[in-house]
DNA sequence: CGGCGAAAGCTAAGGGGGTTAGCTTTATGG
DNA sequence: CCATAAAGCTAACCCCCTTAGCTTTCGCCG
């Protein structure tokens, strides 16, 4: 019987994509093992466990993430790099609904990858707040404001949260206006 | 052996105290049962299973929030009003770690009590911004910027996403003051 | 006061996912 | 060409969820 090939990086790239068809919550050992047509405790050559599996998927997605959002700010400033990011940020989690959530563990101080990754993704908009001439702790307040704020409303449209008609787009584009202005006006309160 | 005297209140009741202990992932059908002195299948008898058990608790959930929401706001205006609610929000899940996570999912059509609940706290949300002279859609976008904001600090925090050693304290204060300043300008920009 | 019915609780059984142990087989490099 | 490390497998076990069907308790009504 041939052999399926697998390594580590093959194992958390497929679980990655079937993290985004079923959802992340269902990504599960056995499912992953029968989609790479391999016997499930196989997968234990290549990953320690389920849990280790979903560090993993959320050391990769935080690096997408990161690219993802300094290519996006890429060549902008002020409120145009912060649209630009906000929309990036939103837009992967909409496109990647199962890798998303994995975003959502603390990273592991152990691993320096994850680490880096996600020191690229908030420096990604740390950057953008030196445009609104913000530094040290109010750099940090206003960065951990944009996380709040985007993540909570990617979190939240994805849970079937708002309820009400109101186009979504036009609410998420109202809230970046809003940040926008918070940051403009950040010293003068 | 004398019977248990369970019913679906004091089962959801305990579910919550259970999930506080060791986490909304943890709260579990075998652990519940143990801790009411049952076996496994006998919560069968008021719970449909382990999804209706979280769902319920959402609703439990949702409607304790929504009373502190109220509460924090009564007779108070402006960004007092806000500061008293975000503030009331944050604790509520600080309090209650798992509780707050099974708040997490679309509140039920079917179940009016769940909708009720939801609706009493967005509501609460609602009305601050009546004291910054907003309605109609730019009330629910502000609404939903402020769930936004304040769900997705809390979900950030408590999963420790915040790395950087700056008060995580000071930083909520400040996210609730940008989004009193966002408020107050939010029809001239 | 006695018994009847509804509901509470139980045991048994089965399914699914995760994990470990230990074996077999493949590929690779000396 | 063969020795060894690694890939993959089977078997077995654990935990949790769910359903089926039985027993027992409690409350009510004749």
């Amino acid at each position: 019987m041939p052999r399926a090939g697998l390594t580590p990086q093959t194992v958390v790239r497929e679980a990655a994509v079937l993290a985004d068809e079923v959802g992340h919550d269902r990504l599960t050992l056995a499912a992953l093992a029968a989609r790479l047509g391999v016997a499930l405790p196989s997968l234990y050559k290549h990953v320690r466990g389920v849990d280790a599996l979903h560090q993993k998927l959320a050391v990769l997605a935080t690096a997408e993430i990161a690219t993802e959002l300094t290519t996006a700010a890429a060549g902008r400033a002020g409120g145009d790099a912060l649209r630009a990011t906000a929309t990036a940020f939103r837009e992967y989690a909409r496109r990647h609904p199962g890798r998303y959530p994995a975003t959502q563990r603390a990273p592991d101080p152990d691993d320096p990858e994850h680490l880096a990754a996600a020191e690229r993704a908030v420096g990604a908009i740390y950057a953008i707040l030196r445009g609104y001439d913000l530094a040290g702790d109010a750099a940090v307040d206003a960065t951990r404001m944009f996380r709040a704020a985007v993540h909570g409303f990617i979190t939240l449209e994805a849970a079937g949260g708002f309820g009400l008609p109101r186009d979504i787009d036009r609410s998420f584009d109202e809230m970046v206006a809003a940040l926008d202005t918070a940051y403009r006006n950040w010293r003068s309160r």
